[in-house]
DNA sequence: AGCAAATGTGAACAGTATTCAGATAAGGCC
DNA sequence: GGCCTTATCTGAATACTGTTCACATTTGCT
C-alpha cells in the first residue's frame, strides 16, 4: 500500500507466551485501525503487531480476515441493538411517533458515532448467512424491532401501506442518512459538524409519513 | 489476497509499442474487475495485465490506485447525470409529482443497474476536494438537479419544510434504498430479484410525503 | 506426572503498490 | 528528410500484504 514510514516494529514483548485474550484484543485493534482510516487500510499484520502478537497467531482465532471483520460486525449489531432497547425503553412519549422518533434517533447516533462498526456492519460480505450466521442473526434483531413499529403504523392506516414496505423504506431513509453523513457529503454540504439539527429535521419529516400514511 | 490460481500470463502481445488509448482501457477493465467482485479486489496489476501493459504504466495517465479508481467514479457521475437529464426530459406528467418520481426512478435503477459504478462514487476517498476536483463536480450537478424540484416543493407547501432538508432527505432515500439492495440485505428481505416493485410502493410514499408536507 | 489440545513462533510463498533508471516511439522544428 | 524533446512503456527493485506450514510452548485434564 502506501509506502508511508509504517513503524514495522516487532510485537511489544509479552511477559506471558499465551495473550490471555488474544481474540478480543484482536476485534478491538481492528475497529482502532479502521476508526484511523478505512475498512481497506486493515491489514492483518499491522492488526496482529498491535496486539503484540506475530503475523500467523490470528489464525488460531479466526479463520481468516473476512471472520475478523465479521467479529467486528457482530460486535458492532450486538452494540445497536442494545441501544435501540434502552432507547425504547426510555422513551417518555411512548405512542406511535415518538418510538418512530427514538428509535430513528438512535439508530442514526449510533453509526454517526460509530463509523467504523458502522461502515463493517454492511458489507456484501456477510450476504453468506451459513457462513456468518452470528451476523445475520444480530442484524435480523435489529430489523425485527423496526418491523413490531410499521406494524402498528400499517394497522393504524387500515392497511394502505403495508408493514413491510414501511420498514423498508424507513430502513432505508436511516441508512441513507447515516452513510452520506459518514460518507462526507452531507456532512460537506450541511457545513455543520453535527447532524443533530439535520437529524431532528428529518424525523420531523418521518414522522409526517408515517402518521400521513 | 487469495491465494487461487489467477493467471500470472504475461500481458498479451501489442503490435505497437505504445498502447494508443490505455487510459480508457484501463477505466474499462478496473469497471470490469468491480463489477465481478468487489472493489477490494482491484489490483493495479491485474488491471494493466488486462489491458495488455506491465504493471509500472498506469503511472503514466494516474498518480496512483486511487486516482484510477477517481476516473470510475466520475465516469458514474457522468453517466447518472445524463440519465437523469434523459428522465427528465422524458416524462410526460411534467407537474413536480411526475418528475420526483421520474427522477427518483432514474436515480435507483442506474444504482443497480450498475453497482460497480455506484460503490466507487460514494468513497470517502473523494472528501479531498481539491485533490478530486472532477469528481466533485459531476457530483454537485446532480444534487443541484434534485435542488430544483425540491425548491419547487417548498414553496409549494408555503416553505414549512426548507429545500435543503427536503433534498437532503429524498437523496437519503433513495441512496439508501439503492445502498440496502447492493448490498444484499433489502433484496434477500423481499426475496425477489428485480426492486421494480419495491421502488413503486418507494416513490408512492415518497411522492405522499413531498405533496403532503 | 504425563499427555492431548490450545495457542504461539518463524520462515516460506505468492501476490500487491509504488518507484526508478533506461528503452522505445511520436510529434514538432529545422 | 534529420534531430531532439516529450510522452509512453519496460524491468527490476523495495517494502508491504494474506495465508500456510512445521515446530515450540503452555494449559488443562486425568
Amino acid at each position: 500500500m502506501t509506502t508511508q514510514g509504517r513503524k514495522t516494529a516487532a510485537p511489544r514483548k509479552r511477559r506471558t507466551y499465551h495473550h490471555g485474550d488474544l481474540r478480543q484484543a484482536l476485534v478491538d485493534a481492528t475497529l482502532a485501525l479502521i476508526a484511523k482510516e478505512d475498512v481497506g487500510a486493515v491489514s492483518l499484520r499491522e492488526v496482529a503487531r498491535r496486539a503484540g502478537v506475530t503475523a500467523a497467531a490470528p489464525y488460531h482465532h479466526f479463520r481468516d480476515k473476512n471472520a475478523l471483520l465479521a467479529a467486528v460486525a457482530e460486535e458492532g449489531y450486538r452494540a445497536l441493538n442494545q441501544r435501540m432497547e434502552e432507547a425504547l425503553a426510555r422513551t417518555r412519549a411512548p405512542d406511535l411517533a415518538g418510538r418512530v422518533r427514538a428509535l430513528g434517533r438512535c439508530y442514526v447516533s449510533f453509526a454517526v458515532e460509530h463509523p467504523a462498526h458502522y461502515r463493517v456492519m454492511f458489507r456484501e460480505e456477510w450476504g453468506d448467512e451459513e457462513k456468518y450466521a452470528a451476523v445475520h442473526e444480530e442484524g435480523m434483531r435489529a430489523f425485527q424491532r423496526l418491523l413490531e413499529l410499521t406494524a402498528e403504523a400499517s394497522a393504524a392506516s387500515g392497511g394502505k401501506v403495508d408493514m413491510e414496505t414501511l420498514a423498508f423504506n424507513i430502513w432505508a431513509w436511516v441508512h441513507g442518512l447515516a452513510s452520506l453523513w459518514n460518507e462526507g457529503p452531507l456532512r460537506k454540504k450541511t457545513g455543520s459538524d453535527s447532524i443533530s439539527p439535520l437529524l431532528e429535521r428529518s424525523l420531523d419529516l418521518l414522522v409526517m409519513l408515517i402518521v400521513g400514511s
